[in-house]
DNA sequence: CTATTGCAGATAAAAATTATCCATGATAAG
DNA sequence: CTTATCATGGATAATTTTTATCTGCAATAG
């Protein structure tokens, strides 16, 4: 059993997005550079996160990606599941009924067992990944982790981060 | 997140060794057999069973395979760890330290929050898989099963399952 | 208009998984 | 003692997945 490494890259950076102020954006390239990533790979990823709505992205100058909702709506079950696939990572390739005797696939209409005792273990580590909301991690990396640390990635998150064009309301809405 | 075919196969394999009795085996092929597997594969599957203590393997005609404990101290977890291996899925890349800021390696003591909430979800999992003994597995066929389907299981462990020779007490031992 | 940025698709490189083969040693049976 | 069966281990190949790069395109701030 294995998680890409992509999934580790998505949450860093979007604890890191938790961290820019208002709807300014944070370009993928510099969330590349801060963790050392390859941009061009890590877009990919970030571009999973937009699609399944855990990110907004701008384009253009001064464009980059936000959180489309507040991190205490941000769970890393999101996340893994907009980077890995929604699949199960048990696949029953139902191999009980590959074998050389033929019977009529009536005798298998009820789930195989193995596979309902692989899903239900699979169901608690989802359940547990959708307790961790991203602002829990990102106060625990605020209160806990060692305040060199939290300055770095606080001083990053303010030297790149990009403030948005404020919109200009448009007549009929005055 | 992916699970290998393996583990089914070996789940599977180790719920029909289960059923042989006393001191009997089953040879690797009729397995493969069974379940419309690749011998030659399925074998180095059946051995990482043997190396971790769950199957015990004979050689010679007559040989093959049986389970090395009762299936009630036989989990889930103990096949997935022997077929998957132990390590977990979220391997952290410590991508925090990665970035362009060079910061002393004393400033990264304390573990990656992210780290650790993922590993938490993982042992969610597992336990969820220790829970789930073997020997649940086969009653739970046994008893809500499509009888077909059992009575061909039977049958099949019924044709291949292979007496062992009796142990001759040694002379000392009489 | 121009430079920057995200996006989609094609493609390539690297790694892991799946599968096969062969030589070897063990052993039951003739 | 010979033969046939079977697990084992190593080497190797085929296949699939993951990781990474590149290019052209649309959006947009200045």
């Amino acid at each position: 059993m294995k998680l890409g490494e992509g999934v580790e890259a998505a949450i860093h950076c979007a604890a890191m997005l938790a961290g820019v102020e208002g709807n300014s954006t944070m370009s993928g390239a510099a969330m590349a550079e801060a963790f050392g990533l390859s941009p061009s790979y890590l877009l990919k990823h970030l571009n999973q996160l937009t699609t399944a709505g855990i990110l907004e992205s701008v384009s253009g100058p001064a464009g980059g990606y936000r959180l489309a909702r507040p991190a205490e709506r941000i769970t890393l079950l999101d996340i893994v599941l907009a980077v890995e696939g929604r699949e199960p990572a048990f696949r029953c390739g139902e191999i009980r009924q590959r074998g050389p005797v033929k019977l009529d696939a009536k005798a298998y209409v009820k789930p195989c067992g193995i596979n309902a005792a692989m899903l239900k273990a699979e169901r608690a580590y989802r359940a547990a990944l959708a307790e961790a909301k991203l602002s829990d991690i990102v106060a625990d990396f605020m209160n806990h982790a060692d305040p060199r640390t939290v300055a770095a990635s606080c001083a990053f998150v303010e030297r790149h981060q990009r403030p948005q064009k404020v919109q200009q309301p448009s007549k009929r809405e005055r």
